[in-house]
DNA sequence: GTCTATAAAGCGATAGAC
DNA sequence: GTCTATCGCTTTATAGAC
């Protein structure tokens, strides 16, 4: 069938939705293929070096996402109870109750860490620098440690609410952390 | 090279560490038999069905091990503050101070959710019922959401400390929940 | 930029000798 | 219970026509 002109930033979300789905070495270069509507002449043109240079555009954009949506607004808040408030909104979205996995968290426990490790790490530390600032505004104590527990909080809470199939109990862990630390 | 005769029970230390590395779709059979040290022939008359009956049994194995050492000293505890205690301490030997995942936690992430949906859900609804035991005997309000929040402390810890490479940030949230719960 | 065809390797799984 | 050989299939990746 025909095919229209693709752009290679159409193909970000489709990519990222079949790796936060089948894992890394889960997904495979059929699936991906499926699910941007493109064949993989068209795929290995987009990405050269295949399904880790699929992997690493993904990561870096949610990175950007992050960046741009969340570790921004963190850092650069007049109001810090509010904005930390508002980074469990955000995320409760972004994750959809936890019925949707972070990436990130999910590279980390699979096979591909060592390959992805330094967009992991970087991605994390990124996170727990700019929580530590409304933190510290909000006059917690050690906010460091507790950007970390909270971080932490919420990838359990994912793997936790995936495990039991159970999406109240990511929004039961994001009212805790709201009434714990910023309420 | 003559091999002596294996028994079914051997092959699963060997087996879980190749899931727990590698994840599931990413583990082959060509590296469960090189961990097993034995040929496919061997390891698919002990798994007929195999590799998804040798990730069950690795499964169940491990859930023996969890009700055994973990689950059934927190139900029948006298202190349950000393056995929320020594839970924390078991399980920080246990994932090695988060060098070593949980595999329930990692297969909830991934796309063998599905099929080990049951075994998955099933271990963590037994340590949610069996830590809330110690909890409410410690007087602490909400002793099922508590056991909720800890779990997922855990499980999220694991994520964090893995993905950071650093696992005193998992000796350290052991730390804090026995501060904030059971000391 | 798109596609189809194809290559080479690895996959899970099986058969059958010992 | 162990092994080797092999099957059929899918994998990632490439080549080349359009």
């Amino acid at each position: 069938m025909a095919r229209t002109v693709a752009d290679k930033s159409d193909t970000l979300e489709p990519l990222a939705r079949v790796f936060r789905e089948h894992g890394y070495e889960g997904a495979s270069v059929s699936m991906l293929c499926e699910a941007t509507g493109l064949g993989k002449g068209s795929l290995y043109h987009f990405y050269p070096k295949g399904k880790a240079e699929m992997a690493a555009t993904v990561l870096a954009a949610w990175d950007g996402w992050f960046e741009t949506n969340v570790f921004l607004p963190l850092r650069s808040a007049e109001d810090g109870k509010q904005a930390v408030g508002a980074m469990l909104d955000s995320l409760t979205e972004t994750y959809r109750s936890g019925r949707r996995i972070c990436i990130f968290g999910m590279l980390a426990l699979g096979s591909a860490r060592d390959e992805f490790a330094s967009a992991i790490s970087g991605y994390f530390e990124k996170w727990i620098d700019a929580l530590e600032v409304p933190l510290e505004q909000a006059g917690v104590d050690d906010p460091r440690v507790v950007a970390q527990e909270i971080i932490a909080s919420i990838q359990g809470a994912i793997v936790l609410a995936r495990a039991l199939d159970d999406a109240e109990l990511f929004n039961n862990a994001m009212v805790r952390i709201r009434k714990q630390y910023v309420s």
